[in-house]
DNA sequence: TACATTTATTGTATTTATACAATATTTAGT
DNA sequence: ACTAAATATTGTATAAATACAATAAATGTA
């Protein structure tokens, strides 16, 4: 299905899915503490749309981090890296 | 004119006028700025709708701040209560 | 392997964000 | 007071977010 419009947004990557992944949850799970369908949290984590922003800073409640750590306009880095970044800066002391 | 509607999203408040005015700004130029119709900012400073995400995000790299600085869903203080609530922190160590 | 749960896919409907135009009202500058 | 600029109001149109249903595919587990 193809469909015919313009762009208004940029596109938004997010980490939900690891993030949602390492506490061990589901979707259905996720989707019932955030308040929206279960489907609703596929399509975020396909990054097929960008959460209202509402919806951005109740999943930022939910895992407790805030919105530009879980969303970004760039493309986000696995954590691993963000951990090694975070490493050698420490290590730069 | 009457909408009869459900609503998915809680009202978010936000700082975006009192911050274009510290800046001398009109809202056609912060409408410029972060690429949306002049009349989009109207709105969002009357708080009749929510920003999608980007335009968050447009907003927060904007003014150089976090979304989180800028938008709440909790009604945000004025600027000059934030600063006596530092300053009493700063005097406490 | 069979079964259950999770995730993906496709389609339709509704709500909300945004654009844009036209006019009214307010505010600031002379 | 007059004028110009800024803001508010009202209305219509489009795009994007979300809900929901149904089915398919993948994954995990007994």
């Amino acid at each position: 299905m193809y469909y015919i419009c313009s762009m208004r947004s940029r596109k938004m990557y997010n980490r939900v899915a690891i993030l949602r992944q390492e506490k061990g949850m589901s979707r259905k799970e996720l989707a019932e503490k955030i308040g929206v369908n279960f489907q609703t949290v596929g399509y975020l984590e396909r990054e097929e749309y960008n959460p209202s922003l509402d919806l951005a800073f109740r999943i930022s409640e939910n895992f407790g981090l805030p919105i530009e750590f879980i969303f970004s306009t760039e493309p986000l880095k696995p954590l691993i890296e963000e951990i090694i970044h975070l490493k050698n800066k420490l290590g730069e002391l």
